[in-house]
DNA sequence: GCGACAG
DNA sequence: ATCTTGTCGC
């Protein structure tokens, strides 16, 4: 496909390069599948899941998981580099084409507003946003203890993201667009995937995925 | 120089 | 991300 970067200095280039390409557009507003992505690590090998689920109901519609190498080592800021070939090549092998991804991350509540959601979203022209479990930049005022409070996450004076409670008196997750979806649809669809638990049963249905292969390395 | 720092 | 016991609660 292309030469990945093999150091700071040149994937820094490439997100500069790439950011120019986040589009930011609302909706969808009713997408009748939705993919959860994760990346599990067993020393230096991990592995990759994408798991499709119906949005209406939430069952599972297609799974793809694949085993390889990190792509670079783990930097704030350039995280994306080390699982982005991974997730593409599982993307690649799923049969249901999802409608909107939902990544284990951030979206533009990055640096240099390229998080992992915005530039899998670039790299495949797909609807993608991401919920993040902790913070990587922005200031937010405390969010209501009931579930579907929110509070704007802030960096440098502009939104970058929301932080949303997904379960009354549960730690927030961090919200944030990736390519073609605005925050308030991102957030929408967050709430309706965590009708339960904290995360999203995307992202819980790919953590299951990618750890049980992650396991079957070992083996 | 001292923290902060997605997963 | 991953390393890790017991423990509180539905």
């Amino acid at each position: 496909m292309q030469s990945w970067p093999r150091t700071e200095e040149e994937a820094l280039a490439v997100q500069d390069t790439l950011r120019s390409r986040v589009v930011l557009t609302p909706g969808p507003m009713s997408p009748a599948t939705v993919a959860g992505l994760d990346v599990a690590y067993d020393g230096d090998r991990l592995a990759a899941a994408v798991v499709v689920l119906d949005a209406a109901d939430l069952s599972v519609r297609d799974t793809a998981v694949v085993r390889g190498r990190p792509a670079f080592p783990y930097v704030p800021g350039l995280f994306a580099f080390r699982e982005v070939p991974a997730l593409l090549e599982a993307l690649d092998r799923l049969t249901v084409r999802p409608d909107v991804l939902v990544c284990d991350g951030q979206g533009l509540a990055h640096p240099r507003r390229f998080g992992l959601a915005a530039h899998l979203g670039v790299l495949t022209d797909m609807p993608s946003y991401g919920v993040g479990k902790t913070r990587l930049v922005g200031e937010y005022e405390p969010v209501g203890e009931e579930r579907g409070a929110r509070s704007p996450l802030i960096d440098s004076g502009e939104t970058v993201g929301a932080v949303l409670r997904t379960r009354a008196g549960v730690k927030p997750v961090f919200v944030s667009v990736g390519h073609r979806i605005d925050l308030d649809t991102a957030c929408a669809l967050t709430l309706r995937l965590t009708p339960r638990y904290r995360l999203p049963e995307t992202t819980r249905a790919a953590d299951h995925a990618c750890r049980l292969a992650v396991a079957t390395i070992r083996m």
